[in-house]
DNA sequence: TCCTTTTATATCGTACACGATTTAATTGTA
DNA sequence: TACAATTAAATCGTGTACGATATAAAAGGA
């Protein structure tokens, strides 16, 4: 158990995290040629996505879907209202509350994006379900590590 | 989680991207407690890891283990030095070249270090042969996604 | 030798991530 | 009603990532 990363065999190529940080790298370098002829970022995109999905939810929400905080959003959101692609407005029932919105070119850009999985499933060079196991054992992961709290120093 | 993808012309894919993408984010949020004690980033870490299995290595040799090239690395490498664990010094044989070798505090943190992997291990909460079968698994889609090249226009 | 090309690193601008804090609106409660 | 507590976003500062470009040293060619 301890033969893998202790001592001279310290190799963070066989980290489980260092997968995980260089394959999502790798990822992001495939996405970004792909979605520059959409001017999104990635993160973009799966903001897209969501809303495509469900349009008009709140900061928030998609906050808990993308596991992500008003801190990353809210600049991300700005950025998007800026080129055109979303709105965001205060609820009028809640004024705490920010709901975002997609304009007509934001529609449009959902068919102009149809062709970007196919390309992604290419680059992955794999077959879709053993993708999806692994996207499954991926997840597994992900679930443990959010659950995982810090020993309390009691 | 599952339902925002599960759209006709969004499929699985997006799964794996998503997966890494996230897992990555959670392993972050994992590390960066554990590593705040040692004054360090996660990326930052991988870099000590590396020069504590060798010593005085180039910033593209670097470059080459962390799938990063110098306009991360030399930002990161530079508050390293500030913080004292190395030193960065341009090669007298080729003026071109940058070593970053450790400092005493450098090789002390290797020590310090120690408890890491462990907790790491405990947050996956998996075997650690199925942590390992996991990394190739997704180490075989980074050399997937690393050997494609965008479809020539010809 | 001179001059072009290549190589190694650094710099700059943009866009995430995120901890910590702030602001403003709503809720809970005495 | 008054007012503390909670909630939803936004703001701020730091640290990656990375495309594009710059700089300077070394290598190569006529």
């Amino acid at each position: 158990m301890d033969k893998w990363f202790d001592g001279r065999e310290l190799s963070f190529e066989h980290f489980l995290c260092f997968s995980l940080y260089s394959s999502n790298h790798a990822m992001n370098r495939v996405y970004a040629p792909v979605l520059k002829a959409l001017d999104l970022t990635y993160p973009q995109y799966l903001v897209m996505i969501a809303l495509w999905q469900s349009d008009g939810q709140l900061v928030g929400e998609l906050g808990q879907k993308m596991h992500l905080e008003s801190n990353t959003l809210t600049p991300l959101l700005k950025r998007l209202e800026k080129q055109g692609y979303v709105r965001r407005q205060r609820d009028a029932e809640d004024e705490r509350k920010v709901r975002v919105t997609l304009t007509a070119d934001g529609h449009a850009l959902r068919e102009r994006a149809e062709c970007v999985p196919s390309q992604i499933l290419e680059a992955i060079g794999m077959a879709p379900e053993e993708i999806l196991a692994l996207s499954a054992q991926i997840n597994k992961v992900r679930k443990n590590l959010e659950n995982w709290a810090p020993e309390p120093n009691s």
